[in-house]
DNA sequence: GTATCATTTTACCATACATCGAAATGACGA
DNA sequence: TCGTCATTTCGATGTATGGTAAAATGATAC
């Protein structure tokens, strides 16, 4: 009980993992594309989705090659429906959720083939400094 | 915004801060009653305490030696009301939350003077075990 | 003022966790 | 059957966090 609740308040409570909850809002997304928005090497977006899915938040479904997880329609545990409730009606004006959004936007615009193979670049180089760790500071 | 809903969120994904703020549904508390409800260190409840009041959750008040906290009755950012709202709607039939409701109403019987001078032992002998860290086993 | 006492802060330890690169898995196509 | 490729698992690393004891704080009572 507390621990179930203490699992999903947990999944929720990084930053990383709020970002995928609000962009599968808009429908089931492959890893490779979340990997692309989120910009992190792809063993870590697997283990936060893995998290996100043990706890209640997300389900999987596998199409040939890729594998897409979608926010979970049903009640998996007592506590996760509330928890997606609260997410889903907070951040809306975030500023990292509407560039998360606007990457999406392009991330949609090209064909799944091509981004697993490309990555970030696939999507043209108005995004490539875009969530970006800082590392190299922009010259003025 | 995502920063601060992480705030909010990490505040609420500890057991010992779920039981506070369970705790604290029925009324304010001062730190020397949460202590001996959850049988921890003050320091580490004055740790928790000081966590959830930055993540907007609860608020304080000092009565003489006693410092009182109570949970956010204003909206102090834009999550903690909806945080809390669902903290207060989950976890009624957990049994961590009994037994700390039973513990309490011992609590309440007695005078914050004793508890606060004699910690847990002013409650009786039938608390002495209660959500104690499992050290030596019970033998039947 | 000074002693007392509840609470908080500090210093520290052990554990948990986010992140990554590299290796393993497992589905698909040739 | 074998290579390819998306995803996951493994191993390692740096950082964050829960817990405590001991010292500092700050209000009360004398």
């Amino acid at each position: 009980m507390l621990e179930t609740f203490e699992t999903v308040a947990k999944a929720v409570a990084d930053p990383s993992r709020v970002r995928i909850l609000k962009l599968l809002e808009s429908g089931e997304l492959c890893v490779c594309q979340i990997t692309a928005v989120l910009n992190l090497a792809p063993a870590t977006v697997s283990k936060h989705l893995a998290g996100l899915k043990t706890a209640g938040l997300l389900q999987q479904r596998r199409d040939g090659k890729w594998v897409y997880y979608r926010l979970a329609e049903r009640a998996l545990n007592s506590y996760a429906p509330s928890f997606l409730a609260l997410v889903g009606s907070a951040l809306g004006d975030d500023p990292t959720t509407a560039e998360d959004r606007r990457v999406l936007a392009m991330v949609n615009a090209v064909p799944v083939q091509l981004l697993c193979d490309q990555g970030r670049s696939a999507l043209g180089p108005n995004v490539q400094a875009a969530n970006a760790t800082p590392c190299c500071g922009e010259s003025p």
